[in-house]
DNA sequence: ACTGCGATGTGGACAACGTCAACATTGTTG
DNA sequence: CAACAATGTTGACGTTGTCCACATCGCAGT
């Protein structure tokens, strides 16, 4: 606790802190190795004892960015309102879950940067509580209320990422897409990846 | 011509293939203003003469890569053969842009990321021939076939690039999908789409 | 309680990178 | 043919990631 002695005590956890608030404000790209050690009051050889180098270091970053995002996910579909009808609520929730994937693209782009763009970002698999498990649970329930057909649950999955993922990446990025605003871009996907997988539009 | 004169001729044109041909072979990431200088045979700072900072150099093979991308689609709209039915031939071009949206983005993985994820990708917005422009044309080709209502219309393009964009950025990142490989996962990416927007399934 | 020893942090060095200023060479134009 | 703008070179600077040798701490075992 005291401010100057010599081991830091838990720098691993620090760094990963602190290299998530800078992510978070400045962008993956900005994850430089000095500065992170510096944000801690430590050598930038220190660094060298928990992290094989920076790339390791900005690789789980990166997964604590996927980590938060897939939290975001799991809070908006436990909010949705509880309601008697299996499917619909099932629906909502499915919905749910994709709108707060781009939600928190746009509030936090740089964090969402962070999470697929970065250096070495999703080739390790044991992912823990990621979006694609999330997804997957959702449309388990909707198959278990009997809204989504056990056919569709097959392609289901890629789907509905591909469009939600996609539609955060474009906005995320500022492409040139001015016809229609974010808002209704969003409902417009949204609504389209109701129409793929043939479930219900009226939520 | 010769191997060693002092002024190059063309080295602005020279230094954006040269950095294509390295983006296609290593990724974006990979380049380097000392490595293109040297690939050209030339002086690092002589590259100054023609570009501001390597983050314009890399916007500009960035902005070729997009370029590549779109006239791979206008190729495959025009490979679609004729048809009487042009309700049919539309939904079957539209069908082939999509489909080669993601070809390019497996065929060329380093192409695609230097497209889309390269530094300064696409801020800028008069992108002249690029996929935006190329969608947008295969749908009025929808719309006056009369395939696709104006209603659509007009959420049309968010619904379509965000599945397809989003497909091919995961397919490309390998991310953790697995239940079903790449080739259902396009097609049914695709047929989602199509759902989508209310088009015919039969092509 | 003392003594090692492994774990952790420091300091200085290195090569590679992007960038710049000062100078050299070329081709073109009056 | 003389000036000049365009283009290329050389050498340097600051910053980056990384590594090596050394310093310091915490904790186990006698």
């Amino acid at each position: 606790m005291a401010s100057t002695r010599y081991h830091h005590g838990s720098l691993r956890a620090a760094l990963l802190e602190a290299g998530l608030r800078i992510a978070a404000a400045k962008g993956p790209a900005a994850l430089q190795l000095r500065d992170l050690a510096k944000a801690e009051g430590v050598s930038a050889s220190a660094v060298y004892r928990h992290f094989p180098d920076l790339a390791h270091l900005s690789a789980e970053i990166s997964r604590l960015a996927r980590e938060r995002l897939a939290q975001a996910m799991l809070d908006a579909a436990a909010a949705v309102p509880d309601h008697p009808d299996a499917r619909l609520l099932a629906t909502r929730r499915f919905d749910a879950i994709g709108r707060a994937y781009v939600t928190f693209a746009l509030s936090h782009p740089n964090l969402f940067d962070t999470a697929f763009e970065a250096p070495g970002a999703p080739p390790s698999r044991p992912d823990d509580p990621d979006a694609w498990t999330v997804l997957n649970g959702s449309l388990d329930a909707l198959v278990e209320a009997g809204e989504l057909s056990t056919l569709m649950r097959v392609e289901a999955p890629m789907v509905a990422w591909s469009a939600v993922h996609g539609l955060a990446g474009i906005l995320v990025r500022r492409m040139p897409v001015e016809p229609i605003e974010q808002k209704s871009a969003v409902e417009s996907v949204l609504s389209g990846v109701r129409r793929s997988l043939c479930l219900r539009s009226d939520l």
